[in-house]
DNA sequence: CACGTCCATACCAACAGGTTATAGAGGCTT
DNA sequence: AAGCCTCTATAACCTGTTGGTATGGACGTG
């Protein structure tokens, strides 16, 4: 009996809410689709693992067995994965470190160089990453650290330590009416379309409409995106405004696009962050240590001219 | 990231074999889908698992991790699916035991009938396995218990208890020229076809072709069958003979078939087998029980005529 | 030098897994 | 009571994947 463990997840997502079609939303899949798995699952198993009602589907006991089991089973496949592609990566004296913007903004250089320094013969691998996956592939085993904002979804799960923190700004299309304004308070644009995150980021789309400082209502959203550039690129069309960090004026300045300081917004602090099982890793913990040095004390810096081989 | 665990047996099965030709025909698939597997499996993850070359292939670092954390998830996933079916005829109050042939000759009944009388209410429900599955679905968590005839593959990773132990006979075709006499010595039908169990039963194979008082000579095999009833017109049709338990005579009686007396073979026992996770199942150590009482003590038999409805 | 062994590729048939559209059964509201 | 909403099941269809056989090319061996 073989098993594919996209099924376990389409199990456990039937189990969790309850139902086909809800599950389905989640697993962004039509219901139909999730219909045929699940009876597939249960004919290969030879097991009916739900009970089905016209108000959803409810687990049999051998389903609650199965769902025992489940995240076991997940976290397994998960775990070889990520040794796999971690393997592989140290094999080729490759650290793999996700972001999703600005990274580390002008530090960024520093940890590099530093880290380089430490492991020579190693090379670090900067891997950007769709704002879709707010872990920048930590989640799944595809770097073995990560630079991220805060929050970010699954915090608990993960080691974090913060390492600057900016206040944040709006960036506001050149023609809009506050776009000459010294200063902002957040409450006067809170009626304004926003360019949001995905809707399945959660937490982190919600930081980013400044849910907290709204009062309850919600957001207008005037356009979604999942990268850097097209975000650029609704804020500049007039879709919407956007809060930032206050780097982003530098890593992200682009024509049609201004940014301005705001008042009433919580700051937004940069984070090097690595999963549990990277703690007695040597080269993460290096890589760890480079991210603090690099933020904490400036060091000796390289003369003018910067590092590198010296020109010509 | 999903997987497919038919990819990670793939992925195991080409590891220690140490190539793609002998695995294929280990797993009973063609060499070419095979190797499509497992670059798939490569493409997938986006690692290197081996270094191919003429001579076979060499697992990688990263192949090295993976074949590492395999076992992991296979047995995770072999709890999972065991648990469920097992929770499924728990629910059901069933309890399935797998046999091979005749089970425990006589002492069946007893057993089902004792079973019946300690837990009211559940039913056992006796699955026939084919020979090519020697623990008939243990292995597979298709059943909670077997009754089984030592020796039995696997048995490192399942608990067992011997019931009885029988003579050997050989099953002839009635034309046979050793069909008339009283008493056979083995040495005397080594060079005789036999019909034989599928070449992947391996030990359990070898136990019923006696390979072990051949001294080394390789048996002719006239014929393969995977149930009994192919078995027994095999021999019938004179494509060979075969060794039998004693109680065969009784259970397998066939116009064309006769069983006569062996020396020199190793008697036949019969156990009642299951997995070590079933040491705290409070109905399966009772169906234990009851094997161990039927076959102990005789209790109280039957009146002559035997079991069952009186002759209308 | 012929041969066997091993992995890779090409091509084809069957199926799996996804989609949209639609049916049918209950519960809730008006 | 009628209408509407929600839920699961089914039908029809399309595509990508898995499997098969046949074959090629590289390398070591008798």
């Amino acid at each position: 009996m073989d098993v594919d463990t996209r099924l376990v997840r389409y199990f456990a997502a039937v189990a969790e809410e309850g139902g086909l079609t809800r599950a389905a939303r989640r697993l962004f899949v039509s219901q139909p689709a999730l219909t045929k798995q699940i009876r597939r699952l249960e004919t290969g198993l030879g097991v009916e693992l739900f009970t089905r009602s016209r108000s959803g589907m409810a687990l049999t006991e051998a389903g609650r067995a199965l769902a025992e089991q489940a995240p076991e089973l997940l976290a397994a496949c998960d775990r070889a994965l990520r040794e796999t592609k971690s393997a592989a990566s140290r094999a080729a004296r490759v650290l793999r470190v996700g972001f999703l913007a600005s990274a580390a903004n002008e530090a960024t250089q520093d940890i590099i160089a530093g880290f380089g320094r430490r492991r020579p013969g190693w090379r670090v691998e900067m891997r950007q990453a769709a704002w879709s996956d707010p872990t920048a592939g930590l989640a799944d085993g595809e770097v073995e650290a990560a630079l991220l904002r805060l929050p970010f979804p699954g915090a608990g799960a993960l080691r974090a330590e913060v390492l600057l923190t900016e206040e944040r700004q709006v960036a506001l299309p050149a023609a809009h009416p506050l776009a000459g304004r010294d200063r902002i308070d957040f409450r006067e644009l809170r009626d304004e379309p926003f360019v949001a995150a995905p809707a399945e980021t959660g937490r982190w789309r919600d930081y980013w409409l400044a849910a907290d400082e709204r009062g309850g209502r919600p957001p207008r959203i005037g356009a979604v995106t999942d990268q850097p550039d097209a975000w650029l690129q609704a804020i500049a069309n007039g879709y919407g405004i956007a809060l930032a960090p206050e780097s982003a004026a530098r890593f992200y300045a682009r024509p049609g696009v201004v940014y301005r300081p705001v008042t009433g917004v919580a700051p937004s602090s940069v984070a090097v962050v690595w999963p549990p099982a990277a703690d007695t890793d040597p080269v993460v913990q290096d890589f760890v240590r480079c991210c603090r040095d690099a933020v904490g004390g400036p060091a000796e810096e390289d003369p003018p001219g910067g590092p590198g081989p010296a020109p010509g």
